[in-house]
DNA sequence: CTGAAAGCGCTTACAG
DNA sequence: CTGAAAGCGCTTACAG
């Protein structure tokens, strides 16, 4: 592969006029930097990205740690965190935090030894206090996605879990339902607690008692949704309507529902967080609550790139809220 | 951030030596490995990649460029890359090639810039003659997924389009079904004409004759397979059975299908191709040909790790074939 | 077992 | 407008 020095000894010129041609940087000659660039398109010549990172002290990218590549949701943050990077001519290192804390700061000293101009960090699962650690281990600028910081010094952006759930559930309760069971995310999770906390508020606002036998913890997959609902309709406790933490359970708790033989929504009325692109297309159309994903991811990696250019930026958390969307999973409960 | 010469000062020892307790290379002694142990810790030291990278030549990754960062299928192969790529201690770069192919030459350069040890592309729309020429100009080792090759000194793993097509059609041919109606995927990748192909094959293998009343244009999303059936049903041209070339345009035709006042399957039988997640929990489940996308990358990923290491492999492209799953919305025509 | 020195491929003051 | 030289943070023969 062709270096610097073989673009010099064909083009005649100094290493230092090479790079300024390169970077456009300082002053050159018009004839002669047409000279060396055709050294360097004959050469196919390639700056060797590495050796500019090392030589600028400055690698020009952006790190994005996300919990897990599997599933819509972070392929639409990785979508539009990709765009938001390559229109900032930035580019953007990606890795896989598999959902666990300890991977996660794995994942964060490997984008660390890559020397990022900043990190990205969607974490589930990570405790502040370690944030606040890993924060200060490290040298680099690093802003969290998903979670709401204490801690007023941090970068952070999230979703306002406690609306977007009582978007959902007060749904339900304006059309007269009372006995409401719930299908929660993984309960070792700050946004799961926050949610099934969500789902509690509500109820007893409306002073209603809670009910355990209508709540089941799910693992956010199509699959869990369908054995958790399995395991709320077996303990035979009546409920007229179902709130899952995500969309994925929704549908796996549909399937449950329908195969016990109940009508959605004549029998129970379903309704959950996401706007997944297939929610819109289930048999019945399933009432949710979207979530901004592109505005979080927008913030987030704007804030990134404002960092990395060594910007003043205001810290704290900013907060962002889903929007309600009804579609035909949920009815108003009929008069028995 | 600290350097390996601050190791050196607080230990006492020199570079050489701090760069062997690093890399676990040649021998140190065991009081002095744990100085230069207990110096790293305190200062906090993580290695440069960029500078090992630069001084040892090699950059000790793997890019991988896919066609978009959206979706099930990408966010599962995504997921095993990144996998396998670690338990061999590499690092994984991934890069969006936004399904175009002028755009997937960007990323390639832009990994090549990083001096990647090899690179893996999944493309769905580069013609032969341009990955040919790619692969010429760069000198880093590339490995295609996603396209039978008629260059037999390329690495290349691929599906076999033709026969998962088979699979789908023949079983609805095998249900008596003799007219059937057909979403494409998009046209302009060879992906979209084999599929299409198989389905021309198997109807004249049957002596039916092709009704282009019956075939669409989708884009592969849900909302694309809603509108193409749609168009079809406009058509007034009768069919029993439909196959969508993936699950997602399948859910769009169900969803169509079902506002027509048809049942899946008694009206009309439906099967396509992917085997996402949700078309198991769908009403009805959907029949469908599971593909090996695990497998394929795993392929794909093994030849490149190989490639990396400076192992001989064997050129050429392999093919995965995938399995039918039929379930619930394929059944066999009533006679009337 | 350890160190001095050259080198990886660039950038960036500094001088002219 | 251009070049010589130092330096970025490492690795790797080579010598001892």
């Amino acid at each position: 592969m062709a270096t610097i020095n073989d673009v010099c000894k064909l083009a005649g010129v100094s290493k230092a006029t090479v790079s300024r041609v390169i970077n456009r940087t300082g002053q050159v000659k018009e004839s002669t930097r047409k000279v060396v660039f055709d050294a360097m398109e004959q050469l196919n010549f390639k700056p060797n990205s590495l050796a500019q990172a090392l030589a600028s002290n400055s690698s020009n990218s952006i790190g994005l740690i996300v919990s897990t590549f599997h599933g819509n949701y972070f392929g639409a943050l990785l979508k539009q965190a990709a765009m938001l990077a390559e229109q900032a001519g930035k580019q953007l290192l990606v890795t896989d935090g598999h959902n666990d804390p300890l991977l996660e700061i794995e994942a964060v000293d490997s984008l660390v030894a890559r020397r990022c101009d900043v990190i990205v960090l969607y974490s589930r699962h990570m405790s502040e206090q370690d944030f606040i650690a890993l924060k200060q281990r490290i040298s680099i600028p690093i802003v969290m996605i998903n979670r709401q910081l204490q801690d007023k010094s941090c970068y952070a952006v999230c979703f306002d879990q406690l609306h977007a759930t009582q978007l959902a559930v007060n749904q339900l309760l304006d059309m007269n339902h009372k006995q409401i069971a719930c299908i929660t995310s993984p309960l070792d999770s700050p946004t799961g607690l926050l949610r099934l906390q969500g789902y509690q508020d509500c109820i007893a606002q409306h002073h209603i008692p809670t009910n355990p036998a209508l709540i089941a913890e799910g693992g956010n997959t199509i699959e869990s949704g369908y054995q958790a609902c399995q395991k709320i309709l077996l303990t035979g406790a009546p409920f007229s309507a179902l709130f899952a933490c995500n969309d994925n359970m929704a549908i796996g708790a549909m399937k449950a529902l329908t195969e016990a033989g109940l009508k959605i929504p004549d029998d129970i009325s379903v309704i959950s967080i996401d706007n997944e692109a297939a929610s819109a297309f289930l048999t019945p159309p399933l009432s949710t609550v979207e979530l901004p994903i592109e505005a979080i991811t927008d913030s987030a990696i704007k804030t990134a790139l404002a960092l990395a250019d060594g910007q003043k930026v205001q810290a704290g958390t900013k907060e962002f809220r889903g929007k309600l969307i009804v579609r035909d999973s949920t009815a108003y409960l009929r008069k028995k």
